[in-house]
DNA sequence: CCAGGCATACCAACCGGTTGGTATGCCGCA
DNA sequence: TGCGGCATACCAACCGGTTGGTATGCCTGG
């Protein structure tokens, strides 16, 4: 019984075409630059297809940082370094893993809710708590692993919720770092920093020995 | 003999009250979203005087991240933890430092070229590279104190260029997260973050048990 | 089964205000 | 008398947001 719409060739509503356009142009100039004008042409949809899904500019920055969190949330959920035994492998399974997502243009692999938070944070308290759940969710994603990795080893003078936080704050330097950079040493320059996180935890869980960082 | 010009209370010319405008106004709204008018009333100055000292908007970011740069700069170079003996010690000397210097809100603490460079980095070339300078600048300030440091203490598998500029990852980092808070708990997050820096630092320079991080 | 009433999704044209930038004039000092 | 250091007045383009309107789907009563 197929309903009645027989031709949506790939779904894509033009609210969703609106936030992943949004996605795009946010990450690479930036929420304020980006004109709703300009999402409308990148997203292949009119001004009043816009303001029809969205009250306003700010709500459409709302909505893409929690459709932003969605994906990205799915995404580690899925990942493989949750099967590992050891909850200090997963912990650096999912560094190792954000390294590995690393790669090309800057704008390829920085954080949206980074990006945003830090034009918005006093102008819209709304997008400020959107952004805040965007990163606080992610870091809480890592937050069992690493009480079970710090319970293991004996780690004392921190708790796994700032270790959690501290994961995300190198993570978005690295990404402020790259953007320095030009296009050919902006990934390399992101990796070696998460090198030095995967380093520290390491050292606190006492699997010195084994490094990467450069 | 002192200068031609007697009475310079806390200076300003058109040009410095603009860039001290720029640099209030873009830790707290970002570049974009701050507009020409907005920095001439702040600098209490009209838009003629602003045309006149810069060809453009853009150029007034760039000579804003070199203004930035040098007073930050002039500020580090004359801290007392230089005089440390130990170079380890000059190293932790400058973190404390930068823990010290957090506190009230967010745009009272955070950097105009992290904040510039991330809105920036695409659409002009001049102000990501004035950010690349000033941000690579600082870190490579500490850069001979961190040689020392790993020459003393053996350290392998890692330069004393990558873990400066990892110095500023991570104060970058920090203060993005800060961004996410509301006013009364950014500083307390962000010198959290900074601990974490301090804690890595001191396990690779064999100072253990000194640790501050929460 | 289908008529009709309403909701959803979308569009093109338009609005007033703001934007970065310019053209020109004034004015105190060397 | 000239010139650097501003101020005033202005502009075209663009901004976020609104308007009136259409095409289509869904639900309900007869």
């Amino acid at each position: 019984m197929i309903p009645n719409r027989p031709f949506r060739p790939t779904a894509a509503t033009a609210r969703e075409k609106l936030l992943e356009a949004a996605v795009r142009l946010v990450r690479a100039q930036g929420f304020a630059a980006t004109s709703v004008d300009q999402l409308c042409g990148e997203a292949g949809v009119t001004k009043g297809a816009f303001f029809h899904h969205f009250p306003s500019k700010e709500a459409l920055g709302v909505a893409a940082a929690e459709f932003w969190s969605a994906s990205t949330g799915a995404f580690f959920a899925d990942a493989p370094f949750h099967g590992f035994p050891d909850p200090v492998d997963r912990v650096l399974g999912y560094i190792d893993l954000r390294i590995a997502l690393i790669g090309g243009r800057a704008e390829a692999f920085s954080c949206v809710a980074g990006t945003m938070v830090q034009e918005a944070f006093r102008s819209s308290a709304a997008i400020r708590m959107a952004c805040e759940a965007s990163i606080m969710g992610n870091a809480a994603a890592l937050e069992e692993d690493l009480a079970a990795a710090i319970d293991r080893c004996g780690v004392s003078g921190t708790t796994a919720a700032s270790l959690s936080r501290h994961v995300q704050a190198v993570i978005q330097g690295a990404f402020i770092l790259a953007k320095t950079q030009p296009e050919d040493s902006a990934a390399d320059l992101a990796r070696e920093q998460l090198g030095h996180l995967r380093r520290y935890f390491a050292m606190l869980f006492h699997r010195i020995g084994e490094e990467i960082a450069s």
